[in-house]
RNA sequence: GCCCCUGUGGCGGAACGGCAGACGCUACGGACUUAAAAUCCGUUGUCCCGCAAGGGACGUGUGGGUUCGAAUCCCAUCGGGGGCACCA
């Protein structure tokens, strides 16, 4: 007969919810306790529902909140929506509603869904990414971006005033690209490029020009780029959201496009991003990936003279004019190609230079005799999608400029190429190719039979390897200033060598792109922009937010890059002091409302500061993060960079948001067998998806599939582990056993058909055994399957304790008839709260159980604070297995009994702690206490291993001597045989773990 | 190709230098029941010896190594999963 978990769980969930029972209380209202922020990454609210994985994470955090509430901990656990986004608005598009109704809908049913789990969130604090009173700040921050520059000097975020005020005061001045340095006559500094002053001072300047320099610093300013453009998605897309050259969301296929765009400048940050993931308490792997994202290379950057070109061979003026600002030096006698390398120590071995095809300087070295093929190269390659690129990377093409470049330190001419396989968009987009020691250059020669030549060669005596490029490291050889010297030194040697001679000088590149920050979607937070006649950016004042979305009936995309905002006129022009205006039309990305949700859990309803800084001060950091693997480089990466911004401008107090982070592993699909039956009605397995037709995959139980080698339509349906049995290494079925099957676990997908929703199962266990099986299937981190059949171990384990400290009777009488069917009670009458508990007494324990309470006690607490919630819930059931043969519960162990499931099954704890005659939540009871002294026993029981093997045991007293131990164990009946006539050559005893005897 | 994680019974997993398989599921046997479900009790890594009590051998993907002792540490190798991928 199953306890009334229903009645239970409804009554207590609105118990809850009605006292305010998790409300995090203000640093003033807390004295003080002490402080834990305790949080979820906020779902996107998809028109699916919540599925088995999301409460995994949930749960996790809950009984961590729970238990540090019970430790005297101040808790902040809050929930919210990342409702702004692709998929409302896709499924908006195909249905014709408004992406506010679908969304509004979804959250409905996610706040059901996560309520029925009995998760302990202050709801008081809830945030909606798309509410204007929230998304005020995410336009509030976006201001502070565009207001704000990267300061060379500080190393940090500051006011865009305060560029104006150094550059003013020549501290800084403006490179020939725009960009903004040191003064290198300024006192101290050393002079940064070839010699020759190539920086203006800012009074040299028009203002038209002044206005480009300062919006050319900005850390949100817009940019004519090459762009991730998804045509069927309407948008641009950042790196990060484009997998294989699809978009992340839908796989559609996305090309590159020049388009202008928001840009938020990360890359500044790309040193502060890595240097910090030293001071977080996150999963090394994911740090890993971080890292790899940002990818900094160390290394050098050398200029490499253009030979003097032979008498015909001039830059035209019509090609100049395309060469702006951008090129590396004005002056038209003395054209140079900087490449960017980290292995210096290889420069000797440079044979001929590569220049990316879209790098301006290809028009200028080009003779007219090699222009046709130039421009001919160049057209085959921008035809070229970015997917296409990477499917051939395997044959390396390019074409001769007709140019050469002179060696820096031999003077040797060598030719030069243009070629796909070195990108604009990496480094100065050139490089030196040292064919020997680098595979991509070596393909190239091999090629196009350019000259290989060794100047590394491996240590201890290895011969290089034939036929390819050796990348190791070594010794410098046939490089006559730095011969001998191994790698790592030569690199600094030579570094040394060319900022001596003025041809080069240290210097770091990083992957990392700037973040492309603009979509052309309707559903996203519109830019507080305002663009004057030349399309140059305004801020609005704070004053102005929120800028709200306008309600239109047509947010669909226009298919053009015009986003769906511009078709609102009497939105978009807006009159200013007598100016025309146009609001900027794109909108931001998805990633922006989640890059600082955090902050405003802590101060929700403040509609005059994004967060209060004494509240702000008081909660942060987050002391705990968990949620999935897939935000390793979006999300993390976006709400590190703007905590940074913030953080540099002073409105945040630490320098990272997440003081430790936590991944959840996936949950699989529960574990499929197949058969299918051929053409032929035998019976063949099949199991890789690449095999499976998508579109005919599944409706449940019959699964049509086509095998991939013949083509030929399979009929199959799913099997059970009953049906299948183990024959060697794989299974076979038991109907017909020369039928081999293969048992696999596959990611839950919906066009599988095999994801679990979570509602089902409340309502046939209840959420207490529900979230007791998902943090009972294994260790938070680990990906492990679902299993529908397990679950039943976990809803016996609470049938049991109810019974234990009820009784049979409590069933029947507290929650109605409970129908004699099989199967849980759905009975929704209210439960009396009646206190008679009729089996728990005031007995005392019996002194075994005692010692097993206390273990119990300390090892649940350690495993929670470890995040390991299997092993504590092992532990729980061990004790409950020991009260097997009580008559009475001595009232003690029940309530520590109680009090430490609670983390896990509150809303069973909940009524069972008022059964016991408690009138208040135990929320805030203190976590039961252990007492060290009953840890230990009297005597212990050791093993006794002769050569390592375990041949006996013997009972000693714990505070016996290593002597009398020894004496014991060789006396031990069974140990005889194995030392008998034997020398011992040793006696080892472990204290408190064994004893080793090692006979000869 | 490079980087990271992972491999333990029929299944999920535990042990993280010291008694391998805690705990749960499954399966089997028993009790209760007119019967079934539920519940309770017992058995359940493989093999061998024994009527039995009991005893032994093998065993953590594979091969080596370190150690008195290895699932655990090191080297190599083979599976599985994830990330990055022409990044100079």
């Amino acid at each position: 007969m199953a306890y009334p978990f229903t009645a239970i769980e409804k009554k207590w969930q609105r118990h809850w919810l009605e006292n305010h029972t998790f409300r995090a209380l203000d640093p003033e209202e807390a004295g003080a306790m002490p402080k834990a922020y305790v949080l979820d990454m906020f779902p996107y609210p998809s028109g699916s529902g919540l599925h088995v994985g999301h409460p995994e994470g949930y749960t996790a955090t809950d009984i961590v909140s729970r238990f540090l509430r019970m430790r005297g901990y101040n808790v902040l656990h809050p929930m919210g929506w990342d409702a702004f986004g692709l998929p409302a608005e896709q499924y908006a598009i195909q249905h014709n509603t408004h992406p506010r109704e679908t969304t509004e809908r979804n959250i409905e049913n996610f706040r059901r869904q996560i309520q029925s789990l009995g998760l302990s969130y202050d709801w008081e604090r809830e945030v909606n990414t798309t509410d204007p009173a929230y998304y005020r700040w995410t336009q509030w921050i976006f201001l502070r971006l565009f207001n704000s520059y990267f300061d060379p000097i500080e190393q940090k975020a500051m006011p865009i005033e305060r560029l104006e005020r150094e550059l003013f005061n020549e501290n800084l001045v403006v490179g020939p690209d725009g960009s903004v340095r040191l003064n290198p006559v300024h006192e101290g500094m050393q002079e940064l490029s070839g010699g020759m002053r190539v920086e203006r001072l800012w009074r040299e300047l028009t203002p038209e020009e002044q206005r480009d320099v300062i919006d050319g610093q900005r850390l949100a300013y817009t940019d004519e780029v090459p762009v991730n453009w998804c045509p069927a998605l309407g948008t641009v897309l950042a790196n990060e959201e484009v997998i294989d050259g699809k978009s992340e969301r839908g796989g559609f296929p996305v090309e590159l496009r020049p388009m202008r765009q928001w840009m938020l400048r990360i890359t500044s940050y790309a040193d502060r991003l890595i240097a910090d993931l030293d001071v977080v308490n996150w999963p090394e792997s994911l740090k890993e990936m971080q890292r790899n994202w940002i990818g900094k290379s160390v290394g050098a950057e050398i200029d490499f003279a253009i030979a003097p070109p032979d008498a015909n061979v001039i830059a035209t003026d019509a090609a100049r004019g395309e060469v702006t600002t951008g090129a590396e030096d004005d002056d038209e006698e003395d054209l140079s190609i900087t490449v960017f390398t980290t292995r210096p120590d290889t420069l000797y071995g440079v044979t001929y230079m590569v220049l990316a095809p879209e790098h301006a300087l290809v028009d200028r070295i080009t003779p007219d005799a090699h222009r046709e093929t130039i421009e001919a190269y160049r057209t085959q390659v921008a035809g070229r999608s970015e997917r296409d690129r990477q499917v051939e990377v395997k044959e390396k093409t390019g074409v001769f400029t007709g140019a050469y470049a002179l060696h820096p330190l031999t003077g040797e001419r060598m030719p030069i190429y243009i070629a796909d396989y070195v990108l604009m968009g990496y480094g100065t987009g050139a490089v030196m190719a040292v064919p020997a020691h680098d595979e991509r250059d070596y393909e190239f020669a091999t090629k196009f039979k350019l000259p290989i030549r060794q100047v590394v060669i491996p240590l201890n005596g290895m011969t290089p390897p034939e036929n390819a490029a050796f990348t190791g490291e070594g010794v410098a050889v046939n490089s006559d200033l730095i011969n001998g010297v191994t790698t790592a030194e030569a690199k600094a040697r030579m570094i040394e060598i060319l900022e001596e001679r003025e041809l080069g000088h240290r210097s770091v590149t990083y992957k990392l792109r700037d973040w492309l920050f603009s979509r052309q979607r309707y559903w996203g937070e519109p830019f507080p922009i305002l663009l004057d006649a030349s399309s140059r950016p305004t801020a609005l004042s704070d004053a102005d937010l929120p800028l709200t979305l306008p309600e239109v009936a047509d947010f669909k995309p226009t298919g053009t890059p015009e986003p769906p905002l511009s078709k609102v006129k009497e939105w978009t022009l807006v009159e200013r002091d007598g100016a025309a205006f146009a609001r900027e039309t794109n909108t931001m990305p998805q990633w922006a409302g989640s890059c600082w949700y955090y902050l405003r859990y802590i101060d929700p309803k403040n509609a005059n500061m994004l967060v209060d800084p004494a509240k702000e001060k008081y909660w942060m950091p987050v002391d705990l993060y968990v949620g999935g693997v897939e935000h390793a480089v979006l999300h993390l990466l976006y709400a590190r960079f703007w905590h940074k911004v913030l953080f540099d401008l002073g409105h945040v107090s630490t320098p990272e948001p997440f003081a430790r982070l936590v991944n959840q592993g996936l949950i699989l699909g529960e574990t499929e067998f197949h058969v299918f039956e051929n053409a032929a009605g035998e019976l063949v397995s099949l199991y890789d998806v690449r095999d499976m037709d998508e579109e005919a995959s599944t409706d449940g139980t019959r699964l049509v599939a086509l095998d991939k080698r013949n083509g030929a339509k399979l009929i199959g349906r799913r099997l059970t582990e009953q049906d299948v049995e183990k024959a060697g290494e794989g299974y076979r079925l038991k109907s017909n056993p020369r039928v081999r099957v293969d048992g696999r676990n596959f990611k839950m997908s919906k066009s599988r058909g095999n994801v679990v929703n979570p509602d089902p199962i409340v309502e046939h266990y209840g959420a207490d055994t529900f979230r007791l099986y998902e943090m009972y299937m294994g260790p938070l981190e680990a990906q492990k399957p679902w299993n529908t059949r397990d679950i039943v171990g976990m809803y016996r384990f609470l049938n049991s304790v109810w019974r234990r400290l009820v009784g049979d009777e409590g069933d029947g009488t507290e929650a109605g008839a409970a129908p004699a069917a099989q199967g849980p009670n759905h009975s929704t009458a209210p439960t009396t709260g009646t206190t008679h508990a009729l089996r728990v007494h005031d007995v005392p324990i019996p002194e075994a159980l005692d010692r097993q309470m206390h273990r119990t006690i300390k090892k649940v607490g350690e495993d929670i604070q470890s995040l390991r919630f299997n092993t504590a819930i092992a532990e729980l059931i061990k004790l409950n297995n020991e009260m097997g043969g009580l008559q009475a519960v001595p009232r003690a162990l029940a309530e520590n009994f109680i009090l430490m499931l609670a983390p896990f099954a509150p809303h069973l704890s909940e009524e069972l702690w008022e059964r016991l005659g408690h009138h208040k939540s135990l929320t805030r009871r203190p976590w039961p206490e252990y007492d060290p002294a009953k840890l230990v026993e009297s005597t212990m029981e050791l093993p006794v291993q002769v050569n390592g093997k375990v041949r006996d045991k013997i009972a000693v007293a714990v505070d016996a001597s290593e002597e009398q131990i020894l004496e014991v164990a060789l006396k031990a009946e069974k140990v005889q045989p194995w030392i008998d006539g034997k020398q011992i050559r040793k006696k080892l005893y472990v204290p408190q773990k064994l004893v080793n005897l090692v006979v000869a």
